[in-house]
DNA sequence: GTCTATAGAAAGATAGAC
DNA sequence: GTCTATCTTTCTATAGAC
């Protein structure tokens, strides 16, 4: 017979969103069912829902711890260019792009664009926005989300070989300034 | 009872395919059903499988009219960052935006991303590239790509309030310094 | 050329057994 | 705490009537 799992709920949960957050990084919202997340997390399919109440409020938490500014907002002024640059396209950073990444593939529902909105809206742009400060600063901020956004979508979603096939440190050099001239007073 | 349409297998066609382009541009591959666009079309569900072989085929067919650069090409090269830029952001273009849209929300689906790959490749990057010339031409192009599916994305799918809310002419003065940065020489 | 009717598959959710 | 079994809905696709 099958054995089921050992009798540990909190150590399930943790299981099935991590599974949930890596398959909705790599599918969307719309391309993941709950049984290939309870296949992952090598348990039944009925404790996804018990767990966390569905798959809407699944997605929700798995995107929630998302990327955030904290770890960039404590650099130098004249470093934040090529920081940002580095900490998108670094692989050793990868997990933390996972929540990104899941949005990214989610833009066909409805209530997961809202969400990302959000999320881009308060944890991203208006943080960053302050700490850019001085003229159109959320007008800067939004632009240097879009350019992440972009590079995200091209380079890790869509898999683009033109930014793939490069080093990381031509990317590097390429994007660092752009983002950097947006910080910068005209 | 109920009229049936007139018998006119083309223009049905035509006006089928032209409510999918809006449909998958408003909610992607996966958000979109042959029902919806049927009615739409308002014509009967049946017809849509008949006429285009199924849903992904008349999806392939609906984004192949895609974006191109052949409008922005034939420019002067110092009016290229701010040509594009306004290109992108005019709400007049937007019906020409329609595929990059629906190709923007359905990376929930491997088929889309894989097609959306393709088109971005060879109709976008590869002949700015050629436009270009020079050192990493094509690393510079596909820069450009990934600004302008970033813009897409966090201005026209996400409705970010800090890029929908200022003017068009502040957002192109903030996009065509950072576009026309990238085709000139370091 | 267009429509009705339906087959067949897939997925979210949940009741109840163990 | 975990699993089996099933209900219900939704969707694509197609056969065949008009």
């Amino acid at each position: 017979m099958l054995e089921t799992r050992p009798r540990n709920a909190s150590a399930t949960r943790a299981t099935i969103l991590k599974a949930a957050r890596r398959a909705f990084a790599q599918h969307g919202y719309d391309g993941v069912n709950l049984r290939d997340i309870a296949a992952r997390a090598n348990c039944n399919v009925a404790l996804v829902s018990r767990y966390f109440g569905g798959k809407e409020k699944l997605f929700r938490e798995a995107v929630s711890e998302g990327f955030t500014l904290s770890d960039i907002s404590g650099t130098e002024r004249q470093d934040f260019g090529p920081n940002l640059a580095q900490y998108i396209l670094s692989k050793r950073q990868r997990g933390a792009l996972e929540p990104l990444q899941a949005l990214l593939r989610s833009t066909s529902n409805a209530s997961a664009s809202a969400l990302m909105q959000d999320i881009l809206e308060t944890q991203f742009v208006a943080p960053l926005a302050e700490w850019i400060g001085g003229e159109n600063a959320k007008l800067r901020a939004a632009t240097i989300a879009a350019i992440i956004i972009g590079m995200a979508t091209a380079r890790d979603i869509l898999e683009t070989p033109s930014l793939t096939s490069p080093t990381i440190a031509q990317v590097t050099d390429t994007l660092a300034p752009l983002l950097q001239s947006l910080i910068e007073p005209c």
